[in-house]
DNA sequence: GTCTATACGGAGATAGAC
DNA sequence: GTCTATCTCCGTATAGAC
């Protein structure tokens, strides 16, 4: 197997269990064991654990731009585009009430150890903020897009630990359902709008 | 120091510091250095680290359950009472911009752990939640207490988890501003009302 | 009740054979 | 490029002296 792909297929694992178990507690052998890898051929590719991270990261603000294209592409305006960021939430709800946010949770962790990772974890964050904020824009809302983007943002952060804590979808569909109904009243509809 | 006193402040010091640096990073030689004692000495008055935790969140437990009796106390009416939970994110910011929220950071944590002691952390969110459906109920909302509880509950995880990562003040106030305007949308002050 | 000394395991990391 | 063997450090936990 070429480098490249040993790579890569140790970056998507790590992926996966940084996301699942965390960072700290996700050891060399745990994806050792997941890539069928030896412990000592990390080294190879990776000389520290935080260049495995620096890697996930990386490979998490890729997907996360790609996705976000995705949905606008998709859209059928920016209203319904914001509709895909809200409906993300009953779409993972299985990996979220288990696992969290990845985002979130990731950022948190690395708050607390102190990581120097952590502005570079935040910026996936900041990749959602400004594609929400520019949909506000879109909306007519370009005064304070930046607020309702974060606004939108806390909420999904909120739905999503509480889910964690709680394990209730019933509780996710509602507060989805909210969204929407707020997303509804902040950006009404006007006729003037072929878009929508 | 009598044996109840060093233990008393073992949990102290080990409540402090799971929040600060989390419950896995914070090694027993941490909560020695803070409390000034030997490490070996740790094992007279706890045999594990998870028992550490347990008297951890039972510690946050009562100081909780003393914060909303005395939120209730103070209040004028439910109405005051549930500002007052609003208020805590201002009251706290710095903490909360530089290490989140205590629960919801530690059930994160646990999750990830897969740790057992999941259940008595989040028992700290429910002690919450209940108290927040009863003053919705004081409120004549009776039928769906509990979603606005959670409502409530939900925002609030999102607005620590987004001050975490940004560490931006301007966020937190405009945020409890919301909370305060959606709390007077949903339960509008009625003049029958005498405690309002 | 408090201390020192120490066992034990698991983590990240390195060297060198293949 | 991948492996095995090995090193060192650190965290939890125990034993036993004082």
């Amino acid at each position: 197997m070429s480098a490249a792909d040993t790579r890569q297929q140790i970056v998507e694992a790590a992926d996966k269990l940084f996301y699942e178990q965390g960072f700290e507690t996700t050891a060399f052998a745990d994806i050792a064991a997941a890539t069928r890898l030896s412990r000592g051929n990390f080294y190879y590719h990776f000389k520290t654990k935080d260049e495995i991270l620096a890697a996930v990261v990386a490979l998490r603000l890729d997907r996360t731009r790609q996705m976000l294209d995705h949905w606008r592409e998709r859209a059928c305006g920016p209203r319904d585009a914001l509709r895909s960021f809200a409906q993300m939430l009953i779409a993972n709800r299985e990996a979220i009430m288990r696992h969290g946010c990845p985002v979130g949770t990731l950022c948190a962790e690395l708050a607390k150890l102190d990581h120097g990772g952590l502005a570079q974890a935040t910026d996936v964050f900041v990749l959602f903020r400004r594609w929400l904020a520019e949909q506000f824009v879109a909306l007519g809302r370009a005064p304070d897009a930046h607020d309702l983007a974060l606004h939108l943002l806390m909420r999904s952060q909120g739905i999503a630990a509480l889910a964690n804590a709680f394990g209730d979808e019933t509780f996710i569909r509602r507060e989805v359902a909210a969204i929407e109904q707020w997303l509804d009243s902040e950006c009404p509809v006007i006729a003037a709008d072929p878009a929508e």
